[in-house]
RNA sequence: GCACCGCUAGCUCAACUGGUAGAGCAACUGACUCUUAAUCAGUAGGUUCGGGGUUCGAUUCCCCGGCGGUGUACCA
């Protein structure tokens, strides 16, 4: 018929990377359509998972009944008129065992062209074999799925970290840790889905596209609409709509938030990751703060059971209460004598004193925030709340309401990484516009990474924001922590990479 | 951005101070009716990341480039 005419062309665009086995299950494909299978049907009733299907052993064995799984076939031992094999779903796997005298003979020649790799159904009843290894009895084959390329090495599995993220699908269908941590990832954000929920949150969806970015400091990625014929940003954060939401009155907002940062990767930054961001209503960072350790430790409890976690080898107990300690007593117990009110040559004398490369490093606030992250966060290894930061790095919150100088802003670390960041959110409209106006100061004298002045969110705060208590959490980071990842790319299904083509 | 390391068969890895590029798994052919890293006999499989150089000879040494990893810097 034409679709063999088809598939002979397909097959004559043989990629060069697949090598001979490709055109070895090409033909098989072929000899499968000749026998009159279609080697992709459209659907396959499927009467149990493989997790079920053991957990149902007795019953299904005592009442003889058959039943109807499917997946990937991941090993084949031939034995002529018999062969066993193992099938895997997304629950289990499980040994087959098939005959050619126990199933029809057009079934045992499908049998014969199924690789490792392939997608197939099955039916038949459960037993044991001498060795005692529960075992589907196949009275009943259908093909699913037929693959053209071999999977990666039974073993060894796929091992090369630059193959295991181009091709993620390989990764996840050899390397079980990896599926359990993206399963993982998916109850970590159920779980604070309906946390938030079940505290009276909406969730809503924000602008990804913004005609002006801001809510972090970050360099954003810009693309251009045609039709308006306007440059736009890839959001940095979602904040300033979702305080805009809370002057028209969601009292309790949230998000989960793609955002872009057009900034440098490492373990743990790629380019795009996700936040989630909550704002709630006359509620301010003290609340947010009872909030965050009481969210995280319940996450902890839901998906693995217990508050006590082990990352990297480090003990961690997640349970509430979290430590608290303020930005520049931490700073003190490091260095033993307090930084607040020196001037800018004092604070480098003191960094490079302690053997910091202040090279590049200009202004005060820069200077203090190269001491807090060299000298401190490193050591935050159980759960901790930096509280009270200085206002020239934080433009979006409200000042203290006791100490000069400071704002009422906290961030959660564990295990030495900042997971969050939160605020008694700033709401004194002439306030904002004057920390907006600081920040285009230091745009000027070359900071590039500034908030731009963003006059409807000042306008959105002349109406009104009721004192609110905001909060980020970086969903990416949480994972890691509660999966014990060391990288966020381990935690991310596709992270950022340089094209594969492109090489030269 | 910088430094170091890596890139060899579909996958996991070898190949000494430069001397014909090899194994296991996967694949193919044959044997085999409870195997499980099935076994046994045989077969095929390579632009050694790309380009240039040194050399009688380069996977190996040198240079340029690509991609990745790790560290570091920048950055929430």
């Amino acid at each position: 018929m034409e679709r063999k005419e088809e598939c002979k062309v397909s097959a004559n665009e043989q990629p060069k990377d697949a090598g001979k086995e490709r055109e070895q299950r090409l033909e098989k494909l072929e000899r499968l359509r000749e026998l009159g299978v279609n080697p992709y049907p459209y659907r396959f009733q499927r009467t149990h998972s493989i997790a079920m299907l053991k957990e149902n052993e007795e019953q299904i064995s005592a009442s003889e009944s058959q039943v109807a799984i499917a997946g990937r076939v991941m090993s084949l031992r031939k034995h002529g008129h018999t062969a066993f094999g193992n099938i895997k779903d997304n629950t289990d796997t499980i040994q087959f065992y098939i005959r050619d005298d126990e199933v029809e003979e057009a079934e045992f020649e499908v049998f014969k062209l199924v690789d490792i790799g392939d997608i197939i159904g099955l039916w038949g009843g459960l037993f044991r074999t001498k060795t005692g290894e529960l075992t589907l009895r196949v009275k009943k084959l259908e093909m699913l799925s037929k693959s053209l390329r071999p999977l990666p090495e039974k073993w060894h599995g796929l091992q090369n970290k630059e193959l295991r993220y181009r091709r993620r699908y390989l990764d996840l269908i050899v390397n079980d840790d990896v599926m359990d941590v993206f399963i993982k990832r998916s109850k970590i954000m159920e779980t604070m889905r309906q946390f938030l929920l079940s505290h009276h949150f909406l969730e809503v969806e924000t602008p990804i596209l913004q005609p002006i970015y801001g809510g972090a400091a970050a360099r954003p990625f810009v693309t251009h609409h045609n039709a308006l014929d306007i440059d736009l940003y890839l959001r940095i954060a979602d904040e300033l709509y979702l305080k805009r939401l809370v002057v028209g009155g969601m009292e309790r907002v949230f998000e989960f938030s793609r955002d872009f940062r057009n900034e440098g990767m490492d373990k743990s930054h790629n380019p795009e990751f996700t936040m989630m961001e909550c704002y709630a209503a006359y509620w301010d960072y003290n609340d947010m703060m009872g909030f965050v350790e009481e969210m995280i430790s319940q996450i902890s409890t839901t998906v693995l059971g217990d508050t006590k976690i082990i990352y990297q080898g480090q003990q961690i107990d997640l349970a509430p209460p979290w430590n608290r300690l303020k930005f520049f007593d931490a700073i003190y117990e490091k260095l033993g004598k307090d930084i607040r009110g020196l001037n800018e040559g004092e604070l480098k004398g003191i960094a490079d004193e302690k053997g910091l490369d202040t090279e590049g490093v200009k202004g005060n606030a820069a200077l203090i925030d190269l001491l807090f992250s060299e000298l401190v966060e490193p050591g935050l290894v159980q759960p901790t709340f930096i509280m009270d930061y200085p206002i020239e790095i934080s433009p979006l919150a409200k000042a203290h309401r006791s100490e000069e100088g400071l704002v009422e802003r906290f961030e959660p670390f564990v295990a030495g990484m900042e997971i969050g960041n939160a605020f008694s959110e700033l709401n004194d409209p002439l306030d904002q516009r004057a920390r907006f106006e600081e920040q285009t100061r230091m745009r000027a004298e070359g900071a590039d990474e500034t908030h731009p002045i963003d006059e409807d969110y000042l306008r959105a705060l002349e109406h009104g924001l009721p004192p609110t208590g905001g909060l980020g959490i970086g969903i990416d980071r949480l994972v890691m922590l509660l999966a014990d990842s060391p990288s966020i790319r381990d935690v991310i299904l596709f992270p950022q990479m340089r094209p594969e083509e492109g090489r030269d």
